[in-house]
RNA sequence: GGUCCUGUGGUGCAGCUUGGAGUGCACGCCGGCCUGUCAAGCCGGAGGUCGCGGGUUCAAAUCCCGUCAGGACCGCCA
């Protein structure tokens, strides 16, 4: 039907007779003699010059016959990819109408995102879209091959599993032929592929689709894709190489250029200097520890385990509305406070602050060279236990200091010795940080009952610019230490039997040492496009009320669907 | 569950602070003119439940309350 397409015509095919099809980009119309028809498909534009009796609208589908030619003295279009050339001699044929599009099929108009799910048809079609739909494509295809190359076998796993309470709420699926009971969807198919070990498929790996019916975010849909991997008889070191190295190859194929060494980092001092276990290490602004200058120190608010602070270069400037925002922002993120100092003055140390008149000379002192403030500066002080100043004033280093999402480059890293559990729930009982299958850190196992909040793991995360691309961790293997965790948390043998007991099971018929890994597809290609938000890189995404505004999912179903399954819909209540 | 932002012809925005006739800009759309444009140009035209409901007022796009939708965030995401 085509000779070639839209993009990829030059100077070099000049008198070559050619076919191409496409739609209406736009149309000059000069009169009864002339008209430009910009034809665009995927690969591009080409100007097609035609009879301007020819009757053809935006957004039309056409193909255009016509002979390729050099464009005129002085008629070159540098914008253009196929601006050398034009087509000409043009028998135009409409393949199919179209009504005007809801909004300009380029990128130049922001259009409201509604809007464009509703027709995402139509957004589709324009070049922002095809640029990241196709990056995508790319970057599946590297990881896919990398991963090939390095031995690993792909085998895919079931959509429809078995509960497993805990973790990420489930999305449920009811069962036709045993009324009330149900499958579950994967939040991924962790215990599936710790069973493709036992069963000595020894490398395996997914392009696999994950669910979690949690609520929704820029960087979190219901429904995203992982690669997901699990490798038999290795280290943390040896998964951790072969993902660096398909997240290289990734980042090559969609960006042309190799993103470098991968720094690494403890979660503790990740957490210590960043205050996130993601830090996004494209800027410094790091968290100052100043607990010396506030040690017995008569300002309540600074009488705490931990005193941090956060310096905001020439952020003496902020107003106080501004100001105000931060210290709600700070509440927000469960702090008590936040005290904010102006630097006025370095010799001495001079501070406009509203905790001014409760400081001493020393501590005015301290809190400016502790922090190496300059005048013009402004220091934010958070008091409170380590976990939350950390989390706080991490959270306002992103706020005041992050680049733009397209700048300050790739700063891949990976964060390591993640705690093994994380907090403890209502009943005191430690909760598991990764899963209750994550292998502790060898020299702290022997305080899994005396000390289990102080245990670290062979738990690891991979982080791009403060996105967490993903995480894994080395898997127990050896029925001690299982039960030993479960113990730990609360977790007796009937309860691990009803629950994990197949994996247990399992277990006993000879489990090799294993651990592994899951990378986000959609936030790492999201970040390789200069996206900040994942739906720009799906196709079909959900608003973040979970709706389809082109199809209107989720919709009710017939009474005679629900009739099979079992199912009574009840009322809301209230 | 919560906080904040947004909602005005098909699209993007201004108007809202300080209430006074659906006012304005750009794009698109329809018709006409036009033989070298490329975000073509010129002339003319059509197109509105100011998200929805209520309240205040002589009078509401504008102020107040509620609600819906979209977005950002907190909770949540082992």
């Amino acid at each position: 039907m085509r000779t070639h397409m839209c993009g990829e015509l030059g100077s070099s095919d000049a008198g070559t007779r050619v076919r191409l099809c496409g739609w209406v980009s736009r149309r000059r119309d000069h009169g009864e003699h002339l008209a430009f028809v910009d034809l665009r498909d995927h690969s591009g534009i080409t100007q097609c010059v035609v009879d301007g009796s020819v009757d053809v609208r935006s957004e039309w589908v056409i193909s255009v016959e016509g002979t390729v030619r050099a464009r005129p003295e002085g008629t070159v279009n540098a914008e253009l990819a196929t601006g050398e050339i034009e087509v000409v001699d043009c028998i135009v044929e409409v393949l199919g109408h179209a009504e005007p599009p809801p909004f300009p099929v380029d990128d130049r108009a922001e259009t409201d995102e509604s809007v464009r799910l509703r027709y995402r048809y139509v957004d589709i079609r324009r070049p922002r879209m095809q640029r990241n739909l196709r990056l995508r494509a790319r970057v599946v295809e590297a990881l896919r091959s990398a991963m090939v190359r390095q031995g690993f076998c792909e085998v895919e796993t079931p959509l429809l599993w078995t509960p497993t309470p805990e973790g990420a709420r489930e999305f449920t699926v009811p069962s036709r032929l045993h009324h009330g009971s149900f499958y579950v969807l994967p939040q991924s198919p962790q215990i599936a592929k710790q069973l493709l070990m036992v069963g000595g498929t020894d490398r395996y790996f997914q392009i696999a689709r994950c669910l979690r019916d949690e609520d929704l975010r820029a960087d979190r849909q219901f429904e995203f894709t992982q690669l997901d991997i699990e490798a038999s008889f290795v280290s943390q070191e040896d998964i951790q190489g072969a993902i660096t190295e398909a997240v290289a190859d990734a980042t090559e194929a969609a960006v042309g250029e190799s993103p470098g060494e991968a720094e690494r980092i403890t979660w503790h001092d990740a957490m210590d200097r960043y205050g996130s276990d993601k830090p996004d290490l494209r800027f410094a602004m790091e968290l100052l520890d100043i607990g010396q200058v506030f040690a017995g120190t008569s300002v309540r608010a600074f009488d705490a385990p931990c005193v941090k602070a956060l310096l905001v270069r020439g952020g003496a400037s902020l107003g106080r509305n501004r100001l105000d925002a931060l210290v709600d922002r700070a509440k927000e993120l469960g702090g008590k406070g936040l005290a904010w100092f102006k630097v006025t003055s370095t010799d001495p140390a001079a501070v406009d602050s509203p905790l001014d008149k409760f400081l001493g000379d020393a501590e005015r002192a301290g809190l400016v060279s502790g922090t190496g403030a300059a005048e013009g500066d402004l220091v934010l002080v958070v008091a409170d236990i380590w976990h939350t100043v950390c989390r706080v004033l991490g959270a306002l280093r992103l706020d005041l200091g992050r680049p733009p999402i397209t700048e300050g480059g790739r700063r891949f890293c990976w964060v390591t010795d993640f705690p093994l559990f994380d907090g403890v729930d209502d009943a005191g009982r430690p909760q598991a940080a990764h899963h209750p299958f994550t292998m502790p850190h060898p020299d702290d196992i022997d305080r899994l009952t005396s000390d289990p909040l102080s245990v670290r793991s062979q738990a690891y995360d991979l982080v791009l610019n403060g996105w967490e691309l993903g995480s894994g961790s080395i898997r127990i293997h050896r029925e001690d230490i299982q039960r030993q965790v479960f113990d730990a948390l609360g977790i007796s043998s009937g309860e691990a039997e009803s629950r994990f007991g197949f994996l247990l099971g399992a277990f006993r018929y000879g489990a090799p040492p294993h651990g592994g890994f899951a990378v986000g597809i959609d936030r790492l290609v999201a970040l390789l496009a200069g996206e900040g938000n994942i739906r720009e890189v799906i196709a079909f995404p959900k608003t973040q009320s979970g709706t389809d505004p082109m199809t209107g999912a989720p919709k009710p179903v017939a009474e005679t669907v629900l009739r099979d399954l079992g199912l009574r819909p009840i009322p809301k209540p209230g």
